[in-house]
DNA sequence: TATAACATATATATTAAATATATGTTCAAT
DNA sequence: ATTGAACATATATTTAATATATATGTTATA
């Protein structure tokens, strides 16, 4: 059970934009701090921007702003939106479920309540949070803390 | 985020050998009725018995027994065996993580937490659960209910 | 001794994810 | 106006994981 590297990213670059406050930040500058390849970072801002989560800006002196408040982006609600699915097993997707024993099956239910467990710990969980930090996550990222 | 196949499919063969109660089942049969892969079930069932929930025995009227009473088999317990991990985020795995917020890391914590809380639904859960609506079952299975 | 049934390894195909490339658009500074 | 910084968007390639298939061996019983 994994959550994709995408998903990752996209927590990471949010922490990164969070750091920087009101100064926008560039996607060069996340890739070379975070050590993340850059093309996965268009990617994500692309996503994320598309999301609401960011306001970007192009042209010189452009870059990316956090839409809302760090405490405001609950990491339930991303994480629901960054992942492809939660198809914990093949009859969670409606349309295309070959399993014989679906109409009489316990076990979706109890993978259902777990997953619903599992995503209620994130909900509790904010932005806010993951940068309370924040000395140590600017010295750790070479920024200068917000 | 998802469980693997093979997960899946250790799950409903187990379904189907409690549902035989003491009479044996084999590869074959489970493929038939639950319409699965022969060739899935040939590793699933045999790394099932690795892992001592199942006892197999070869030769003409061979077949599969389950080592214990469905009421002993914990889906928890299950479920962390057959998963070949848990490694939400890169950081999980502690050999070759990269990740360079990892010492000041919330997220982190937040994930192990969310994780828990999934797992400990699971921990609630037998095999005995899962074929509670025998009668149902066996009609979809088309077997004789134990 | 033939056959049913599991034991085990390995190879191939498919799919998803990760990575890379390419081109376009916008905006501000000069 | 022009240049270049920066995001926008699509698509292609590579890699890795998963699913599927094949092959051969071992055991036990009729």
């Amino acid at each position: 059970m994994r959550l994709t590297a995408f998903t990752d990213y996209c927590l990471r670059a949010l922490i990164f934009v969070a750091l920087k406050g009101d100064e926008p930040a560039t996607i060069d500058e996340i890739a070379e701090h975070h050590r993340i390849n850059r093309n996965h970072l268009v990617k994500v801002v692309f996503r994320l921007g598309q999301l609401g989560y960011l306001h970007t800006s192009r042209g010189k002196g452009g870059g990316i702003r956090l839409a809302d408040h760090p405490a405001k982006l609950s990491l339930g609600k991303l994480v629901r939106q960054t992942e492809r699915d939660f198809a914990l097993v093949e009859c969670f997707q409606e349309h295309d479920c070959q399993c014989v024993i679906e109409p009489a099956c316990v076990l979706k239910g109890a993978l259902r309540t777990a997953l619903a467990a599992f995503l209620e710990v994130l909900d509790k969980y904010t932005l806010a949070d993951l940068v309370r930090p924040s000395r140590n996550l600017a010295r750790l990222l070479a920024v200068p803390a917000a």
